[in-house]
DNA sequence: GATGAATGAGAGTTCATTCAT
DNA sequence: GATGAATGAACTCTCATTCAT
């Protein structure tokens, strides 16, 4: 099974799947796309749902060890949800297709799937919500509700695989740093904010993203 | 033409085209969730399309007028900014399945469709746009970066769609002044926070979408 | 829906799964033979296994309840097995591409519609099996085996359907009688063969499957 | 081309083509039951309709040889009927698979292949069609009609394939020997029924389908 | 106002077969 | 001798839509 023909396959369902969404992406489409008929597809997927279904644990299985990589060892709950916006905001935006996919096709797939993959989003989640947990106990940050701020943060974060361009102003890395600023507002973070270092989060999605 | 006929159609269509996409979702489908038959569904729409950008032009023409009722003779820009919030917070949760609509399904539309679309949707975003750059021009908001800080804005704002329950903990209130909270905190409000009256917003919104 | 239309779709299912085996039929083959779309063919069935089944199940309903009135109140074990290969043998030869499709596509169908089916079928040659044992008990048959008697009877008197032409030189009523005589002879009927009266035979058939 | 793996393709395809038909078969099926890939498949056949073909004219060749071979030099019709019998319920029940196939797919034939195929069992059934004539000239049968006891003989023997299972209460021989006698009663055979001896069939057999 | 009947187009998927390696 | 890659055609079935009644 040739690789790269592999790789041109998942990389027009990512295409395809963010801009027209699953149900609007035709397998005919899709071969078009990656330059294959449609028989030949089938070469290199199972079905159209299990292919959507790869895309997205792959992806969610690389956020999930970046976020445990990036958080590991930083006692700090700021620094922790600093580095966690960051990755996610460095993430959606230079992925900002394959991110889409994930966060906006869960509602395509069938109810087995559909367990599998909210599960990997919950065990992502989880590390937000741990760190603005412990935000709140050291006082550091005072959200009004900490259950409200963590969706309210990761939708903030997330929406920028929206509207995103790299034509646009801002470096990745600006934007990052104005996201975490945004960030901690939002929490209400009550320190000081001293510019973070955007170091190790690089370093991490190096290790993750890059082969 | 049986005006409560119509509503169930229009009820049906917000329903499946929220949860499964207007391209996951057959006319059948909707014929049966209507107490229809598909052929009779054509008494009460013109295409599926014609039926989604009804539903949508509807609600951003309600949103339009209620902003800028909202905001009109408001001079302080944070309050603008929080009556905005509010407003998008609480027609956010209360219709749902509505919004979620507006915002998701706008790829599914023609060109010619959506630009109609987007036009209004813009319109809708310059009451926020003019709101935060009031504020930082009087230096009561010093968000890094003003357009970055819209979008980041709204998408937090329109993500409660996405998972609010009316099961919560919280009332639709109290949920409005935590994200008005978190909004000011977002967006670098330098002021002390007084606590914002909900009054007015509440006021314009059963102007509006009352009947 | 209209009456003729479905039977016209059921009529074509019988003439193409009987000469074509049903995997050799496609659904385009149906529409064709129906003169209707392949599209428009949905209207008058379910899927192509459901046509196969509700074709098997209506047959093998007629001929169990053919059997139970051709035998009741029959107290002469030879005449019930007369009457059941006669019964066997007309419908098998005015029948034949409706019972071809029965007794040769039980195989096609899935392992839930394959039980409800070979229920019918096994209720249907229970009446075969208890005439040949009572024949046996009372000492006016003789076949070697009961149970391969009743296989080897069945499966001469099925074939009939593969081979029987309405052009040959035998009349229905004449074959009848000849597969009468044959099947007295395989059981070792001992009795002097009196010529049976096919009249009750007929009268059933005329109920079950006249309209 | 290694000889047992023709031997392997061509058993599966025995297999597969008498449990799920000609065309319920697919070329991936007869891989995978081979062991090779469907490309490799091609090596050891033609098409899928060659790989038919060969598998009915091997069968229907032996079977011929066999029946000459059984009946060449035997005056007595009864012996020659008894010793057809045999050879056909012997084989139908130990090469039942094979025979299953022979039987049931001559519909999946092309005009041209079907032809030839017909010609081959025609061939063979003149064989049991001379025996009964003469036993109907010599006095010694008594059918109804010739052709119609022909047909129904056959298909009464052909039968066994159907049902017939190693695991059953009777022998092989048993079974020919019950069949023998349900043939000749079946006929209206006028003599007494000598016990036949299946010694000659059986080295028959062993000559044409030993190897 | 309502619907059964109808359909061309297209859905996702599998078909038997070929060929370069 | 074996197979991964490839494909046009076909598969069963559903799509959104129309129209006569």
């Amino acid at each position: 099974m040739s690789q790269t023909t592999a790789r041109r396959v998942r990389q027009a369902a990512i295409e395809l799947f963010a801009t027209r969404g699953f149900h609007g992406t035709g397998i005919r489409d899709l071969a078009e796309a990656a330059g294959l008929s449609s028989a030949t597809l089938y070469h290199y997927m199972g079905t159209k749902e299990d292919l959507l279904v790869s895309i997205m644990r792959t992806s969610l299985e690389r956020l999930v060890t970046a976020a445990k990589q990036v958080t590991s060892d930083v006692p700090d709950p700021l620094d922790r949800v600093s580095r966690l916006v960051a990755l996610h905001v460095l993430t959606h935006a230079s992925q900002q297709l394959e991110t889409r996919v994930v966060d906006g096709e869960i509602r395509a797939l069938s109810d087995a799937r559909r367990s599998e993959i909210i599960a990997l989003r919950d065990e992502y989640e989880a590390f937000w919500q741990s760190a603005i947990d412990d935000g709140c106990s050291r006082g550091s940050l005072r959200p009004s509700s900490r259950r409200v701020a963590r969706l309210a943060l990761l939708e903030m974060c997330s929406g920028i695989s929206r509207w995103y361009s790299p034509d646009g102003p801002f470096t990745l890395d600006d934007l990052a740093c104005r996201y975490v600023e945004m960030a901690l507002g939002l929490l209400g973070a009550t320190d000081p904010l001293p510019k973070r270092e955007l170091g190790p989060v690089h370093a991490v999605m190096a290790a993750v993203w890059g082969d």
